[in-house]
DNA sequence: TTCCGGTCGTTGCTTGTGCAATGAACGCAG
DNA sequence: CTGCGTTCATTGCACAAGCAACGACCGGAA
C-alpha cells in the first residue's frame, strides 16, 4: 500500500467540505428554529411544491423513508407543517407547510440563498465550473440509485 | 420568498454528491470488514502515521473526540488497533495498527485508490480544476474551525 | 511538596438514523 | 365480491453521534 494520504482522498475531502457548508447554514436554521437538517429538506421541498407525500419527499429529496417520516412528525408536532390523509388514496399523506411554516421559510430562504453567494463568491471564477462539475458528478456519477 | 429549489442549492447538492461518493467506497469495507465510515478515518489515518493520540485523531480527521475515541475502542475490540499507554505521558494513547489491521489497510488501500481514480475519470479532462476547486474551499471557505 | 489550571480520553444521556417488519389501503384478477 | 400482491407510511430495535460532565494526569507556581 505504501502511505495512503486520507487528507488528499477525494470522498473523504468531499465530506468534510460538505459537512463544513452544511453546518454554517444548518448552525442557522438549528438555532434560530431548532430544525435538524431532514427537518430542513422537508420543508424547503414543501415551500416549493404542497401537498406532498413522504414517498415523494423520500425520493426526491435523497433521505429514507423512515427518515422522511419521522422529520415530518417532528415538524408536525411543532406545528411547522400539516398532515392530512389523501383523499383518492387513504394510504397517502399529504403534507403541507402551515402558516406558521410559511412564515419561517420567508425568513430562511433569503438566508439561504445569501448563504449560498457568500459560498459561490469564495469560489470566484471558477465557481460556473465547479457548478458544472458538480452536477455532472450527481448526474452520472458512480450510479447510486 | 418564491419558490426555492432544494435541488439546486449547492449545500444541498454537495452533501447529496459527497454522501453518494461516499457510499460506494463505504459498502465496500463495511460488507468486507464491518467498518464504519469513523473507523476507516482513523485506520486510514493509522495506515500513515502509527503511534497517534485520539486527540491527534480527532483534529486531523475532523471527527468529534468522543466520536474518535469511540472508533478506536471498536476497533481494538475488532482485533485491528492496539491501544497503549504513552510512557511519557499518562493522559496520551498510543494507537496503532495491528498486524491484522495493516493486513486489512494492504487489501483496502488499492480499492481506495482504485475507486478514487474511477471517479476522477468520470470527471474527465475538468478533474483538475475541480480538485483545486475542492481544496480552495477546504482551506478558506467559510471557516469552520 | 502541594495546589491548581489545563489537557486528554472516556462515558451518560438524549437524539437521530438504518433496516426490517408491520399494518392499512390500493388495484386487479378471478 | 373476494382474495392477493403491491405500495405507503409508521414503528421497534440496535447502533452511531453530539454534548456535557467526569476523572486521570500533566506541568508549573507558591
Amino acid at each position: 500500500m505504501n502511505s495512503f494520504d486520507l487528507s488528499e482522498f477525494l470522498p473523504y475531502q468531499l465530506a468534510v467540505l460538505s459537512q463544513r457548508v452544511s453546518d454554517g447554514f444548518s448552525t442557522l436554521y438549528r438555532s434560530k428554529y431548532g430544525l435538524t437538517v431532514a427537518e430542513w429538506r422537508v420543508v424547503a421541498h414543501l415551500s416549493q411544491s404542497d401537498k406532498v407525500s413522504v414517498r415523494e419527499i423520500h425520493e426526491r429529496v435523497a433521505m429514507e423513508k423512515s427518515k422522511a417520516s419521522r422529520a415530518a412528525s417532528r415538524l408536525e408536532a411543532a406545528g411547522y407543517v400539516s398532515k392530512t390523509a389523501n383523499p383518492n388514496d387513504g394510504r397517502l399523506v399529504s403534507l403541507a407547510l402551515t402558516p406558521t411554516g410559511r412564515r419561517m421559510m420567508e425568513d430562511l430562504v433569503p438566508m439561504a440563498r445569501a448563504y449560498e453567494a457568500e459560498l459561490l463568491n469564495n469560489l470566484g471564477d471558477t465557481a460556473p465550473q465547479f457548478l458544472q462539475a458538480v452536477a455532472s458528478l450527481l448526474h452520472d456519477a458512480m450510479e447510486a440509485d
